[in-house]
DNA sequence: CGGGGATGTGTCAACGTCAACATATGTCAT
DNA sequence: ATGACATATGTTGACGTTGACACATCCCCG
């Protein structure tokens, strides 16, 4: 900056005002430093921004891993948000299986440098454990509940589960058998309770779920089960992947969907309208909830009145692999 | 860092010995500073560090979108390596749509704090476009070539394409269609490349490959003109979505896989080993790819020997949707 | 035509850390 | 006993930036 500043025949701060666009500068002036600036190649220095200024202009995402279909989706939303809003991105990877790694996780956020938190877990790993929040860091989390005591932005889970079971009670199903996601997902959860919820509301029978674990393998099992009951004509599996082994279990089996039995899955996986059959499902907006996560921490940032919770409306596709309850 | 100095009745220097670990520092002087610090909740201020030391401990990954399968499954293996490694990963998406955006991607990396950069972009989009890269900023491409002048690790994509069109020539079809990646992916110019290589070494008849842009749904158009064919017995898909796509054409024109057609793809998808059939495909191991894509910016950071460029072997994982030659 | 505000620019100090240097004590081979 | 060297700790300054403050102009209004 020095240099520019001789370079262009001005002081420090000058340059400074300029890169800034903050205070009184004269046109002229303007110019110069501009020109200094290219000249020299000049890009401000971000450590000792940060320094200087407390504020580091990024925000950290915790998270597990990458592979399941809506974690991926929604960071790349938080991260097109966040570089609209000029914020940058840090990734801090835990390891799943091992409780004790999320503190380390945090720690290194902290130590890092991060003006704020969004957090990609399944929230009930969260709960137990004695995670040392940097005291006043701005967190949001994606997947949560009240319980866990910051803002939240998720799918509306219980609507989408809803109405994926009405879709099919519609066509007649007497009932709508479950494929359960892990027990530690409050999205499994809260799928699974819509589900149970909307047989009730009607006086239907409620089986068991199926547990599953979001992995086409846990679905193919299920489906597998599944197949073997002939009472069965329709599936609500809580996600695409596990509505994949469910479809290749039956297609094993000999089963015709949607001929025989209703598929219907949750994610819109863009796979899912080339399946065979082509998968009814559940569409997430995951783009919007990564935009509303990065929103809701920046305004929490800023100081702004700061969100509780939102969730975020899905949408029915219905595609081929549902059908009217047939005589089986 | 006063604070802990005070705290322990020592200076600031010797804080910052015993946080580094370096020099020498008596036991009992240690002792002190550590309880000092977790009484005071210390953590040393990353900015300043940064400032100091002229070193981030940040690797930046450049992307455009995380919806590829192996752009995510690379970024996560990326981050647990740079994890493991001490970094901390930086994330710039870049709009594929505008070539411009590309700079501006990099100038917003030189002025956040990393230390090296690692690009995940279809690595034609680079080569013509006037990047500036921030200059002496240590670089690894992923899915590049000699071109672009830099290092880089790679998927041996050669490798893979003729394993799988060898493993369907070993069946017995007389030649293999292929539907192809987009373009401006190396890694789709290479599978086509091997894929010609190959059935042109046996004296096959080489049919013009069928345009695809890695998605389900150009997969699946491709698929349909292949059905029209009934020459067709053996498709090598350049990766498994186009592959998905593909299976479904046949099977609404009613035609068997692999009793008629057999069929294979590029990258074993999570779901692959659950479509139906179970897809025939070439596993490539993004993990390795992450690594090694790590290490070796890292190594170019402390100034080892560069790496020039590095293929990660690839693997045929046989399925149900490839078999013997029929008569159709 | 005097003064108050808007405009334009410079000086200085401080953000938290650590390398370099200075200092001090103790140990050991000669 | 003497120096050479290892061990242990403190002092100082600089990394690049910007907020606070100071100091000029200049213009407009009463």
């Amino acid at each position: 900056m020095e240099d520019v500043a001789r370079e262009a025949g001005v002081s420090g701060q000058t340059v400074s005002r300029v890169v800034n666009d903050r205070g009184y500068v004269g046109a002229a002036t303007r110019e110069k430093v501009t020109a200094a600036m290219a000249r020299l190649g000049y890009r401000p220095n971000s450590a000792a921004r940060a320094l200087r200024s407390g504020r580091f202009r990024t925000l950290g995402v915790i998270m597990f891993t990458l592979a399941p279909y809506g974690n991926h989706r929604t960071l790349d939303a938080i991260a097109s948000r966040a570089t609209e809003a000029g914020y940058t991105l840090t990734l801090i990877p835990v390891d799943a299986s091992n409780r004790a790694t999320v503190n380390g996780a945090f720690s290194r956020l902290e130590e890092h440098a991060v003006d704020g938190i969004i957090i990609l877990i399944e929230a009930h790993e969260l709960d137990g454990s004695e995670i040392e929040i940097p005291p006043g860091m701005p967190i949001v989390v994606i997947d949560s509940n009240k319980r866990f005591g910051h803002p939240f932005v998720d799918i509306d889970q219980a609507q989408g589960a809803r109405t994926a079971v009405e879709h099919l009670l519609a066509l007649g199903h007497e009932t709508v058998h479950h494929v359960a996601g892990p027990p530690e997902s409050y999205a499994a959860e809260r799928r699974q309770h819509a589900w149970r919820a909307v047989l009730e509301e009607h006086g239907l029978p409620v089986s068991e779920p199926q547990p599953g674990d979001w992995s086409a393998r846990s679905g193919y099992e299920a489906g597998l089960r599944l197949a073997a009951d002939p009472s069965v004509t329709a599936v609500f599996a809580a996600n695409d992947a596990m509505a994949i082994g469910v479809l290749r279990a039956f297609h094993e089996q000999g089963i015709a969907v949607p001929a025989q039995v209703s598929v219907v899955g949750f994610d819109d996986v863009p796979d899912a309208a080339y399946l065979w059959p082509p998968l009814t499902t559940i569409r997430q907006s995951f783009d919007e909830v990564g935009r509303r996560a990065v929103d809701a921490l920046i305004a929490e940032l800023d100081g702004d009145e700061p969100i509780d919770q939102e969730f975020i409306a899905t949408e029915l596709i219905v595609r081929e692999s549902t059908a009217k309850k047939p005589t089986r």
